[in-house]
DNA sequence: ATCTTCAAGTTGTCTATACAACTTTATTGA
DNA sequence: TCAATAAAGTTGTATAGACAACTTGAAGAT
């Protein structure tokens, strides 16, 4: 006896889920059509369709029209990534966060920010440096150029109370984003800041954020490897 | 005119999604019902609630039965992950891939390793250690262990022909994962497989399969800073 | 042999309706 | 005043059907 009873389209994705990950139907293998699951079912063919479109958004199967719904070759598999805000991770830990402004300052793009930024070269942008620090241990360090377009208060951010994630993104809400992670070495200032030695390798994440029409902000984090890593999972 | 008539759910997603990130409608606010928004399309309500629930699933609104649908507080992206094969992903770059086996041995797990796999320790393991190579360059240094139980046949692989992601992935249904990137130097043997200076940072992603009942596998991969680096991007 | 055409099967979208489940607000009753 | 009830509005699920768009393979024509 179910205690709750499922709705219809998800006894369907879970039926086609278990034959797929119990290795029965392998990759590339036809899963039964539409009208044939929805036969077996006694459901009309929406519901099942409904069931088919969702595994497909989840990288369970592929769909053709015309041609049918085959067990999806590769893995792919989703992971929900946040843009979110150093600061609220922190106090989420139960630890303490305050930050170091090392610099706020209107600047003139240079040419590969003006280019990151879709600016002309010599552009007005702003530009800070701070450090990010759990219970008094810098964890990241922050370079972040921004466009005055699209956060046109950010000047008179208080850092100390408001992190530059948070003002940006909530005044600047966010279309698009992409990263890049690497490993590197600091810079001497950034090891500085970080109060590491210079040969302690580093994750950097450079971030480029979009805002509607303009490219919002390009951010340099900094994360030294022996005080924080990436970390995630999945499930299929 | 337009060249493609996007279908209405489409369209309608597109209508919620300017106002949500022109910020007119704010985080919080309501977004007009399934039946006004039906009303003003003219079109049924089943296609709104299409692109509606389409819309929570990209965490661009939260939906509450019988309240309403809101916009989403925060901007949460998804980005699309992929475990995958390294050998296909230089394949798609037009390049030439090659295997260098350095270590195909069946051990016995030693603690760490037991425990990740959830085995007892002494327990039966199989572990390779190859390099990647893309045109020639090593790019990965993978050092691999796996679960006896979730793919018998490891040790019969010829590596040079198939990569252990692969045969892992056609031969263990994935139905779990969980990685781990940080930022470290290479020991000494794995600078020397790589080609690399031992001070020359690296990425390392440590990643655990889950099969159905079993932990497949437990794989470094390490990736030196100046060959790869991870990249992505999201789109609201 | 090769190309064309056609038929069957499949997915993509949309409708109009129905009822269930739930939230919120207003009304009623004690 | 407070609690219970009712009503209105909203989302969640499901239906049965319709047509469009597309793929595939088979039959037919050249």
């Amino acid at each position: 006896m179910e205690i709750t009873a499922l709705p219809i389209y998800e006894q369907i994705k879970a039926f086609v889920k278990s034959h797929i990950s119990s290795g029965e139907w392998k990759p590339g293998d036809l899963v039964p059509s539409e009208s044939a699951l929805g036969q077996k079912f006694g459901v009309a063919r929406m519901t099942v369709n409904r069931a088919l479109r969702e595994l497909m958004a989840e990288g369970m199967v592929t769909r053709l029209q015309g041609s049918g719904t085959r067990v999806a070759a590769l893995h792919r598999i989703s992971s929900q990534l946040m843009i979110r805000d150093i600061r609220d991770e922190v106090v989420e830990r139960g630890h303490l966060h305050t930050t170091r402004v090392l610099l706020v300052a209107q600047e003139r793009a240079r040419m590969d920010v003006a280019r990151s930024l879709n600016l002309r070269v010599g552009a007005k942008v702003f530009h800070t440096v701070l450090t990010h620090l759990e219970n008094g241990v810098p964890i990241q360090y922050e370079d972040r150029f921004v466009n005055p377009a699209a956060a046109p208060d950010y000047m008179a951010v208080d850092f100390a109370q408001t992190s530059p994630t948070h003002h940006l993104l909530t005044h600047a809400p966010l279309t698009e984003a992409s990263y890049n992670i690497e490993a590197c070495l600091p810079a001497a200032e950034e090891a500085k800041a970080l109060g590491i030695r210079r040969s302690e390798p580093c994750l950097a994440l450079t971030r480029r954020t979009v805002s509607g029409a303009h490219v919002a902000s390009l951010a340099r984090l900094l994360y030294p490897s022996s005080r924080y890593s990436f970390t995630g999972q999945f499930q299929a």
